[in-house]
DNA sequence: GATGAATGAGTCTTCATTCAT
DNA sequence: GATGAATGAAGACTCATTCAT
């Protein structure tokens, strides 16, 4: 655990077969889904193992410890998540088009990796231990761009002027991220296709326009 | 693990005299902060002693065991929390008001009692270890109290009626949850009477009036 | 458990009044039953202290400590045991009617304290522990006892002059003793007095006659 | 303890390799001393794992937990023993030769293994906690074993038709416990060969014939 | 690369015993 | 005498990590 940060910048080693890249994903795979539904601390390597289909040795041959495996489902997933944030920071599409994107966005890639989610806002986001050994920047990042969208937003006139970006971040997060947990605890039940866009819609909705009737009901 | 549900069930003792009592307590605010500070799974019993100024044995005198001391902080706090929620909601004062007061009652919480609030989000709201081992429902409860505000909020006309008043409480709960964590995180900075107050006025207008700019866009 | 020999010696204090010396033996009592249950390792003073109906603490106020709740159980009970062995090997009265009061007084021991004589057994008779702490002569007295009665019945004619009295009374204590754990372990169900009768009967033959049939049935 | 019986029934992994086996067989062969010395509840796991010559962390690769390792110890020996049982009840031989035999095993089986039938005496056959958590039929095997001989003889007339077979197998049963008893304990000193068959024949002699003179005295 | 046997630091938990009240 | 709060030594058990095969 003290090594954190070393480890982290040092990869156990390059893959050398695409057999050898193929054991490490499922590692990562198996990682997430473990982390996600123990959490850090709860899991063990040797379960990590037995998901991925290996002996837990082996995994020490792909990550010098737990914690580099955590740090590397951070690493290589976030960044694909930033980015797109940042693409769709970029679209000319107008604020609503954006948000509309971003929800989707959140709600598909849920749909298809809801552990990956799980552990990103479980285990990376709150963790004070794994942000102390990391750049809590890099965490922030997320937040940012969507700040950023709200903020040129804004100054296209798309967002209310009085809206503070920053705060607008944390509520367009923090709503997608309880709607998301809702799925994966199974409070909110969507079997089907169109609940979900259902979903999508409605908080949209809410978050352009509010909770308040507009203009004369 | 396993045997959580019962262990909360049964409290070790009734408290016999005021010192005990007084020690109970002290073990649950030890808890709290430690917990808050290492997480349910890095705290160590005798961390929790060691806070509370006692030996780590007394520690069991008390409580089952460890799961069992989050248990009781769960039992004992989230009941006024609900209560809270519920009173908010019989208030006769109108929809923009009750969310005046529920978004001021989440940020005063917080600042009053910040590990509890981090205990209560990382721990509780976000723990599927936690919320496996106990009612559910229990946990449940929050969002359909502010379900139930909604919905009759939106009975009334105050709320677009286009509005799913499920949903909305999630996206309600969820930014709400999401500005503590910023606080807990230490990512949102707020040192100031002030600022706290800004962010409640903030969360306020995001929530009733939405992103987007109402007037004639 | 190292100063065990000398707590032994050392009564705690002589029983100033009668709800003192009452205190004592329900103390005694409980730990019997207790210990008979969960053996000596595995019973805790508390629950022999709830047994008897008092606080904990107050089991050492008549008692140094665990072991010496034992040994005074033995000291107390052994003793009455082994004079009642003698009385039988000083009654005059045939080795035949001997063995069936002794089968008799078992039975009737068992079924009166049947916890006494299994931690007689259990604790006393076969601890290492125990018997390494005190004076193992001490034990042996119940079975030099009944050796002896073999061995004057012997002398009298009224025991094959082939027996060796030592290890015939192994054979007599032994078959005695497994009746009795048959009754405790309730393989052996006797819920009337008749077959308790019996069962000394049945007994007396076996040990005095033998399994094999009598020369001409 | 409560667990016990799941444990038992599922032992913590097949053996891989032959090295894997033998490391079993030398826990259980460390813990059968062990437990011997010190009784169940005096054994430390270390001392276990020290008289094996392994790491105590070892022990729970091959089983549960301590419990487990005394269920094994059981398990894989008591078979054993009840399959020799049944093989002298079928030997068309006589039922003083059967007697013979069985004497003449349980007295050999001591010698062999004098810890390992220390410990079936001391903590499988007498230890409520162990016959309460296990299937008590599994012992009762080997007293209904006995009590067949008995009654098959019986039939044939080789054993007096007076005699009850099931509590006569409690005297059997019982004699020949004592004598490994007092063997145990070392209250029965026998260095030399000729002195057990000497016990072999005294036993004998007193279960079949009795203690009283056959013959007109 | 792969496996899983082996290690032992780290914790939880129990419970005999003490002692203030 | 009586109580039970408090202490802490002792020991069971877990599991990350190493390494021989």
């Amino acid at each position: 655990m003290s090594q954190a940060g070393e480890a982290t910048q040092t990869p156990r080693h390059a893959p050398r077969t695409t057999r050898s890249a193929q054991t490490r994903e499922r590692i990562i795979a198996a990682a997430t889904e473990v982390f996600a539904r123990s959490g850090f601390h709860g899991a063990k390597v040797a379960d990590i193992a037995e998901q991925a289909g290996i002996a837990y040795g082996l995994v020490y041959h792909y990550f010098h410890n737990k914690e580099d495996i955590l740090a590397a489902i951070f690493t290589e997933r976030w960044a694909q998540y930033v980015t797109y944030l940042h693409e769709v920071g970029d679209m000319d599409v107008g604020f609503r088009e954006q948000m509309r994107r971003l929800v989707h966005f959140w709600v598909e890639v849920y749909r298809r990796e809801p552990d990956l989610m799980t552990v990103m806002i479980n285990e990376v986001t709150r963790s004070y231990e794994f942000l102390e050994s990391h750049d809590i920047g890099t965490v922030m990042v997320a937040f940012e761009a969507i700040e950023q969208i709200i903020r040129k937003a804004r100054d296209r006139g798309e967002v209310a002027s009085s809206v503070d970006p920053q705060l607008a971040s944390y509520v367009v997060f923090g709503a997608a991220e309880m709607l998301l947990t809702g799925y994966v605890m199974g409070t909110l039940r969507r079997d089907e296709q169109p609940a979900f866009a259902g979903d999508e819609t409605q908080m949209l909705e809410v978050l352009l326009d509010g909770l308040a009737p507009r203009s004369p009901t």
